[in-house]
DNA sequence: TAGCGATATTCATTTTTGTGAATAACCACA
DNA sequence: TGTGGTTATTCACAAAAATGAATATCGCTA
C-alpha cells in the first residue's frame, strides 16, 4: 500500500528572525541573472514590481556582501545583475534545498500513522 | 565568529496537496484534548472558532481515521475529544518535527555564505 | 537638450484572509 | 417542557497583503 501522506518541507534561511532567503526570493535572484533587471524578472515570475524591488533590497540589506547590483539611467535605462557572491549564495541555497528535500522525503516513507 | 544566519524550516504533512497537519494544527489538536471543546481550545489559541472548527473539520476529512471525535448537546452541552488515533498521530508528528529540527539545525552550521 | 528604458516611490484600489456577531440546532437533565 | 453550554452556520465587516497606475528620477547617447 502506498503511503498517501508526503511531508512538505518550506525552509528560509533566516537573519535576526528576518527572512532573507526562500525558495520565492531565489527564484527572483535566478530571473534577475537572466534577464538583467528587476521589471524583466518581476514580469517573468508574475510578480509585482514593487514586491520583486522591496525582496531585492532587503536581501541585499541582511546580507553581508551585496547579493545584486542596480544602476539606473545610462544606455539601456540602468539594470540589476547578480554579483559573484550572489551566484554563490544561489548555488549553496540550491544544495542546501536539494539535502533537505531528501530528507524530508526518506522521512515521508517512515510515517506509521497512514497504516490504518 | 558565530553564523548569523539559521535555516528555519515550517514542515507540513500533506495529503492529495492538501495540508493535513503542520504546528498550528497539532496545536489545535492539543488544545482541544486540553479543553474538551472546541470552544476552550480556540480562546486559548487566540484563534477564532471558525477556524478551529475548520481545521478540525478539514483534518477530520483528510485522516483515514478520525482523530476527533464531537459530540452536540447532552448535559455539558457537548465538547470534544480526541481519539485514540489522534494522540498517536500528535506524538507521531512531534517525532517527526523534532527530527527535522536537529537535522536543520544540523545544517545551519554548514552555511558557508556568511564567511564574508 | 530631448528621448529612451530602466529604477524609485507613492497611493488608491483590489484581493485575500480572518474575525465578530448573531442565530439555529442539539440533547441530557431537572 | 424549559434550561444550559456547546457545536454548526452564515454574513457583513475588518485587517492585511498584493497589485495597478501614475509619476519622478537617473544617466547615457544621438
Amino acid at each position: 500500500m502506498k503511503n498517501p501522506f508526503s511531508i512538505n518541507s518550506k525552509i528560509e534561511i533566516c537573519k535576526n528572525g528576518e527572512c532573507f532567503l526562500n525558495a520565492r526570493r531565489v527564484e527572483l535572484l535566478i530571473k534577475v541573472h537572466e534577464y538583467g533587471s528587476i521589471n524583466g524578472a518581476s514580469r517573468a515570475l508574475k510578480m509585482s514590481y514593487q514586491q520583486a524591488w522591496h525582496f531585492l533590497k532587503h536581501m541585499n540589506g541582511l546580507s553581508p556582501l551585496p547579493l545584486v547590483s542596480i544602476s539606473r539611467g545610462g544606455v539601456s535605462g540602468g539594470g540589476a545583475a547578480i554579483t559573484d557572491y550572489g551566484l554563490k549564495v544561489i548555488e549553496e541555497y540550491k544544495q542546501i534545498s536539494e539535502t533537505m528535500n531528501e530528507f524530508t522525503t526518506e522521512q515521508s516513507t517512515k510515517i506509521e500513522f497512514c497504516n490504518f
